[in-house]
Formats: structure tokens, sequence, C-alpha cells
DNA sequence: CGTTGTGAAAGGGTTCACAGCT
DNA sequence: AGCTGTGAACCCTTTCACAACG
């Protein structure tokens, strides 16, 4: 399988979203020429984009919706449900904690932690919340793959070093640095700042 | 000026967001080839970003840090600092309500909105919760351009039409669904679970 | 001499267009 | 006939390489 771009990891997501939401409305099939005017792209791009993992439709009728949206939640690496620890129990951490939007889609919140005395054994948002002391336990014994780090920036890089330490092999980073890590280790960033100012720039184009 | 793609626009907030680290720290002038050092990326990419936008450098010299973060700044159009609204105060509202990256970069969050009566009248995070009735009022009277939406998926797309009649201009929208709205306000789409779906990808390739 | 600014080349992603299958 | 899967064309972004300049 030749190199993926992200574009189409994220584009993916996308159809999967868009499957689950057909499936439960009892659609059987789908065209990619439907799939791609519901989602307002180009159906060659739909068709490509499955191309590089493989041969999913039936020519003159188009995709199993059920079927599709299988193959790709695998392909997605989602099939057993990814275990997640949240590190930070700031704001954004809490909200992030009590997010429907994780569990619906096969993640699987596993652990809260902080280094804030005032929060370590109290429960916030139905998670009880460790002390960073026990990250490596945990990883361990929950099989935790991912962590969401919504620490302050100045202790985001420390954070993660500790974190890739204890053996986890993705990072969803929310603070504005750029984390050093091992290659190994996959990082993906979130900048809220960052996506404001984009919108700015483009609100001034009016 | 010619067409300036999205990723130039993100790497100009990210070149900004270090340069003004850089003037804190008494740094005077930079190269290209530092600033790309520092960021992973190639110095010719610097150059050739901030060239869609004018000459900002001294050959042989390289940039005035205080002078190219400036710049930057107006380009993005946050000189005077933008006004902006939060629709939706569950629980990633109200985080982002609390959340300090913000202000500290020219964003000025004038008004948090829900339509929920416990929450109307309330102060969350610093902000007083008005009703949605009150949007428009808003919107005028503070000269509010932008909005934040962190309603639930589905009232996303109702409260976002709502909001455009008011007349803002832009909307970060962080529900999971497609927003249709007239070509000349510009929507962002910030979409968390998407991005741990991308991350479980990466992280299973190893 | 060191570094910018920029045309030209290279690389990568998107779209086209059609052969091939049902 | 209808729709997929895909090589080729097209287009946009990145990188190269060097002339221009302080």
């Amino acid at each position: 399988m030749k190199n993926v771009s992200e574009n189409t990891i994220n584009r993916m997501s996308i159809y999967y979203r868009l499957l689950t939401y057909l499936a439960r409305q009892g659609t059987r099939t789908i065209s990619s020429k439907s799939l791609a005017n519901v989602l307002g792209i180009k159906d060659s791009q739909v068709r490509k984009d499955l191309s590089y993992f493989g041969k999913f439709g039936v020519r003159g009728a188009g995709y199993d919706v059920i079927e599709l949206s299988r193959k790709i939640l695998a392909i997605l690496g989602l099939e057993k449900g990814r275990k997640v620890a949240i590190i930070g129990m700031g704001n954004l951490g809490s909200a992030l904690a009590a997010f429907r939007g994780f569990s619906d889609f096969g993640f699987d919140i596993r652990a809260v932690f902080d280094n804030n005395p005032n929060k370590i054994g109290r429960t916030i948002r139905g998670h009880l919340c460790h002390s960073m002391e026990d990250l490596r336990k945990f990883v361990k014994s929950e099989s935790i793959e991912m962590i969401i780090l919504t620490v302050p920036t100045e202790q985001a890089q420390e954070t993660a070093s500790r974190a890739v330490e204890t053996g986890i092999k993705a990072i969803l980073n929310f603070a504005p640095v750029r984390l050093n890590v091992p290659a190994k280790v996959r990082v993906n960033n979130v900048d809220l700042a960052l996506e404001l100012k984009k919108l700015s720039y483009f609100a001034g184009k009016n």
C-alpha cells in the first residue's frame, strides 16, 4: 500500500461518520456520487481515497453502506476501541473528559491524570483523577495507547516525554508547542488559538 | 496579491507565535533559516510564505523580529483585536470561555450565549450568559465579527443560520456537521473526534 | 560574505476520462 | 446502462538554486 496523505485519512473519517448516519437511517447502498454530493466534494475523490485501501464497491451498484463503514472502521484502527488517557484536568481537559463525541466513536477514556494534589483523588466528570506517578501503571494495566495532552504549555514537553517513556503510541496535543518525541510516536496537534487566527484572516477578506 | 493557501496562513500564525516568543526573549533579528530550523520546516518555505505578502527582510541580515511580528499581526487582521462571541455554554463552550490562549492573542470574548434558561443570567467563568434572543443586539453594540459555535450537533445548523442573520462574518464550528451558510461567511471546523480518529490510524502504523 | 526574494523544477494531490465489470 | 477503479492530465504546493542586495 502506498503512502496515504493526511487529507485522505481526514476524509475517510468523514466518510465513516456519514456512513454510520446513513446506516441508522436504513440506507443500504450508496454511490460515490451521492456520497460526494452530500459532502461537497468530487465523486472521483471518494473513489480515489477508497482505492488506496482496496476495492469496496460493486460496479453498477455502488457501495454497501454497512460493509463500507465496517471496512473504514478497521482501516482507522478502531474496530476494537482505542484506550485513551487524558493528562491535564484544567478547563479543557475536564471538558474533553465529559465529551460524548469520543465514546460514540469507539474511543474509551480509561483514566485522567493531573499533578495538582487538589485534583488527585477527586472525581472529575465521572472520572477519578490519578497522580502522574501512576501513569505507567495504568498504561500497562489498561493497555492505553493514546493520550490527550491538555496541560499548560510550559509543562507540555516534559509531560509528553514522561508519557512516551511509559510506552504510549500517539499524542493528541492541545499545547501550542512542537513536541519533541521519538519518530515512532505520532503527534497530532490541535491549536485552538491558531484556528481563531486563521479564521480572522479569512474573515477579513470580505 | 495572489490567492494564498490555507497552509500558508497556518504557518503565518505559527511564525507569529514564535516571533512574539523571541521578542520577549530579547532576540532582535532572525534569519529564515533559524526560524525554519526551530519549526522543523525548510527555510525556502518561510521566505516563500512571506513573499506572498511583501518584502519584510534585509538581505544578509534577516528579519527584524518585532517588525515582522507586527506585520504578520496586521496580515492576520488582528491589530485591533477581534471581538468574539461563544454560543453554547456546555462543557466545551465553558472551557473555551475560560481559555487564556484566546485573549493572549488579540481575541476578545465579548459575550457568551445559550438557550438553556438555567444558564441564562448566570455567570460562567467570568462571563454573563445571555439569551440567544439578545444575540443580534450584542453583535451590533459590541461589533462582534466572529462566533465560536459549541452547541449540540442537532442545533448547530439552526443556530449558525440565526447567527449569520445578525451579520457575523466568520464561524469557528465545533459540531461535526458541514454548515450551510452564504459564501460570504467563512466557516472553519474543529472536529475533536475526527482528530482522535486520524491519530488512531497513524498510531496503528507502528 | 550572508541572506533575501523569486523564477523554475520537482513533488504531491485532485480531477478527468474511460476501460472494465455487473 | 450504471458505477467503480485507475492511469494520465492537471493544478497547486514545496523545494531548489541563484541573482540581487545590504
